[in-house]
DNA sequence: CTGTTAGCGCTTTCAT
DNA sequence: ATGAAAGCGCTAACAG
């Protein structure tokens, strides 16, 4: 292994100029920043970064905690934060908590003992608040990406919950629809309770009945319960059917609609959905959902972005929230007119 | 930060002693043993991973370098890798090379300097084996994934491309098409250059003709060319018209059908497409591709293992190679016997 | 502008 | 079974 010592004698020079050199210190000759450098190439010489993160407490590493690195939105998520970081010089780790407390917790453990620089984390769920005051506890900055925990204050990039969700909503009321069910995610996640509540709201405030019989909320963000949900929807009496379902998530929605054609449910015609969050269309056809889409890219992005600024000092003290808008696509689940009012 | 010197001075103890206790030496007495524990738990002591490394020389770091992290493909691969790190002890960082061999040497410049225990790499092509040298130089253990490069003594985890690519030609022959087309990804990546070899060989072994009109390659093996590709088939002469296409990957297998279909090209009826690897169902029909699909997770996961066992010198020296079959789906897109043989 | 000294937190080696 | 000393490769702080 080449060290700056071996570079030091070579160049005739003192280690701590090299290490000059390498840090980019203007304190230097042109002459002898040349005679070194020329010597690194020579020597092939690449800096020990355990060394230097011993004394300076930086790894120049950054870590993402997702829940779900299957989800094509953490995909992308991953890209974005991955871009940013590589062209300002971190590195990037990657933490798949699986929804998982435990498992988050454990991965916390690894990253302060790693010594990441900071963390862009996708909360498992609200009770992940006591992971992440380990991270304030080592001064380990973090972003807080996708899911809001209360009473932390923090870096965020969140979605705009509320307005996308109303716009939803709204898009299905208009075209007629009185019965809307919701197929959520868990309640103990922040995205799925603001969705819950913005649906909700969005109902009242147009005279429309909330039911009981409607709201669901699955077990996971992923597969899981989807299929009895719907059919306990069907079940219900013909005029207590809902006409559309709203589902939470791209996973849930592509699952309602299975489950609804595995039934022979017509979409839109016998019921309608829409879907927060889009999915890339890894198909041959159209696009058939319709959709919210989320810019991804940009919660991982912007993320690393603000993480970066926090990590060297480059922002305001105050902690910043971003809060992304999503973009309605309707397409064919959605597309169809309810005429008969009575319904 | 609480560092060995804390938990020894509150435990009437040295340094040494707590090094031992962290590293499950067993010439510690229980005694000692269980009064260091309680105070390492009770200060919250978690051990500097940079100062081990420094004298260790390991980070518990894995590195994964892929091309391509939308590709469903990759993402499944880090999965699994993911996983298998996770089990045994170690972290992962994730590198995205783009396809692009500078991009991949910065990055190897990065993880040496890191200091990562071991690398799983798919290279970008053929020309990665300059930077696969430097890991060697710096001894860091590395294992192929994907796509082999010649000339290389390592481990690897490959797809069976010869037997799997025999395998959708040979569906395709018994269904009675004669003029088969092929689109393929870049000849520099060992990939494209097996599935091609194997794509003639089998043509070739069943008395059919090898056509250089039907013989095509794509700029890169996500979007680029695939729709001129397929005008290009379009426009040839009905007698010279293949009658069924060979998509070598994922995407390419998914954007020629887009582009036939564009053409208002009845698939499987004018045209039948297969497919080398599958997509994940992200669609609300059944799936409509014939394809090879590969057990990606493994990848990751088995390479994982064997980059792991490498490290930790639990195997035997020897070069170890493991082939993983894949699968063939046999669905619409290909579902349809040529009876007009003249045709 | 350049060099010297000390030490980051831990483990290896040798001693007891 | 436990401890003392030395040093991994680098840089902060000071000196010149």
């Amino acid at each position: 292994m080449v060290t700056i010592y071996d570079i030091a004698k070579k160049a005739n020079v003192s280690a701590m100029t090299v290490s000059r050199v390498i840090n980019n210190s203007d304190k230097i000759s042109k002459q002898t920043r040349e005679k070194v450098e020329a010597i690194i190439k020579e020597l092939n010489y690449i800096p020990n970064s355990s060394a230097r993160s011993l004394i300076s407490k930086k790894t120049n590493i950054l870590s993402l905690m997702i829940t779900d690195i299957a989800n094509p939105f953490f995909t992308s998520v991953a890209r974005g934060a991955e871009d940013k970081a590589l062209q300002m010089g971190y590195q990037l780790l990657l933490c798949n908590s699986d929804e998982n407390i435990e498992k988050e917790s454990k991965y916390i453990d690894m990253l302060i003992s790693t010594g990441t620089d900071g963390v862009l984390i996708a909360p498992a769920s609200d009770l992940s608040k006591k992971n992440i005051h380990k991270l304030t506890k080592y001064k380990i900055p973090f972003v807080l990406i996708d899911r809001y925990i209360s009473d932390l204050k923090c870096d965020q990039v969140l979605s705009d919950n509320e307005t996308t969700t109303r716009k939803l909503i709204e898009h299905l009321i208009e075209l007629g629809h009185k019965r809307i069910a919701i197929i959520n995610g868990p309640l103990d996640i922040a995205t799925s309770r603001e969705r819950h509540q913005a649906f909700c709201d969005t109902l009242t405030l147009h005279g429309l009945e909330v039911n009981k019989n409607w709201i669901h909320q699955s077990e996971l963000f992923r597969d899981s319960d989807v299929t009895d949900i719907v059919s306990n929807l069907l079940e219900l009496p013909a005029e207590k059917r809902p006409t559309a379902i709203f589902a939470t998530n791209n996973f849930l929605g592509l699952n309602t609609v299975k489950a609804l054609k595995k039934h022979k449910i017509n979409i839109p015609e016998d019921i309608a959905v829409v879907c927060y969050d889009g999915v890339p269309n890894y198909t041959e056809n159209e696009p058939f959902l319709t959709a919210a889409e989320q810019p991804s890219y940009n919660f991982g992005y912007l993320g690393a972005q603000m993480l970066i600024e926090r990590i060297e000092n480059t922002c305001p003290e105050v902690p910043r929230k971003i809060v992304l808008p999503a973009e309605l696509y309707i397409r064919e689940s959605s597309n169809y007119t309810i005429k008969d009012l009575k319904r």
